[in-house]
DNA sequence: TTTACAACCTACCCAACGGTCGGTTAGAAT
DNA sequence: ATTCTAACCGACCGTTGGGTAGGTTGTAAA
């Protein structure tokens, strides 16, 4: 057989990186195909319609890409460090292009939650692994911390200003005030160290 | 004459309505012209065309209202209380369904920026003058404050706050996230005072 | 009363979209 | 060698979008 599982993967990898660019319902069919040099048929093949196509590359390509991307900051001994030098990271080492097109999941759950209940769900439902990473790793060194800390509340809180400061990025197109943003998140977190 | 200027104001405010839940593309005149109760001509007779509406809603109907919104908040004797009151009040007393909506201008920050040019610097404008309208009242109490605050930085990390919540709520699709985001922000404000 | 023009209406246009369907082809199984 | 089916092709469809053009109507001014 020529190698379905490659044109399905060719196909996923090529629409997360449109979507991200340009949402999901701007992302057209075609200008996938051309990219992927597949055809229609092709797609319709392996995917039941745009929607399911969304989903998969929503849990094949940005759910494990998110994990990645934040797992390792969080689960250092110090997890204060590890998410200051994370965003500083974010600011210093990224290109202002890949800045711009912001957080594909504070993009999609933007557009989509409002839009369709499948999307909604799944987004909901990273932001809580998110939140629950985070807030796991916190309470892991919590005896750093002061004693009026609300762990959950403190990682919406800070997924939230990230998000926040990706958004403000796609209007500003340049970094400058990207970084002020993160870098007041930075004194925001060491902050929460009791001395 | 028929009311120009009332016809121009109503397909201005539905128009305002119709982009605030659905997003600018998303909306389409069709919807605005059936609610409006009024014909395509009439509307492209105000119009050029959809974008030149989309500006015109921008700096006539969320312009004003934003301003109107923040600037009480913020020009009382005490900023801090004001914030925080006005941050409190948003999730105490504002409907679920209008928070589902998100903030108009963190809506087409999200969505307009990266598509077109227009959009883009009206946007930044308004992000710059509502962080100017808080960083210069945080300054005015200055005295009050700890010595290393870098207000346009702080101003900034305030509202991207204030956005990522209002971006949270929307997949979560109840107050409870954005509540705690809101009380985080509240006490981080807080902490800005120097005792 | 006539004129003139802003204000408005309606039928139409074209492009782009997601999606379908009948057909073709590669290649594993028998 | 034959058969069978997953994999793939591409022309076509209906809908909806923004936008246009040519005609009609209301009303203030002359």
């Amino acid at each position: 057989m020529r190698d379905a599982e490659l044109t399905r993967q060719k196909i996923l990898e090529i629409s997360a990186d449109e979507i991200h660019k340009n949402g999901f319902i701007a992302t057209s069919l075609s200008c996938i195909l051309e990219r992927c040099e597949v055809s229609k048929g092709a797609l319709y093949h392996h995917f039941k319609n745009k929607m399911e196509l969304g989903y998969a590359v929503f849990e094949e390509i940005y759910t494990p890409m998110f994990i990645e991307l934040w797992q390792p900051a969080v689960e250092l001994d110090d997890p204060i460090e590890g998410l200051c030098d994370f965003f500083t990271t974010m600011y210093e080492e990224s290109s202002c292009d890949e800045i711009v097109c912001g957080c594909p999941l504070n993009n999609l759950c933007q557009e989509m939650s409002g839009v369709d209940e499948g999307f909604r769900l799944r987004i909901l439902n990273m932001q809580q692994q998110l939140n629950q990473l985070i807030a796991i790793n916190l309470q892991r060194v919590a005896n750093q911390l002061s004693d009026d800390i609300d762990f959950t509340q403190v990682a919406y809180f800070i997924v939230s200003t990230f998000h926040g400061a990706s958004s403000l990025n796609k209007c500003s197109k340049n970094k400058d005030l990207f970084e002020k943003v993160m870098k007041e998140l930075c004194r925001y977190i060491k902050s929460l160290r009791s001395n």
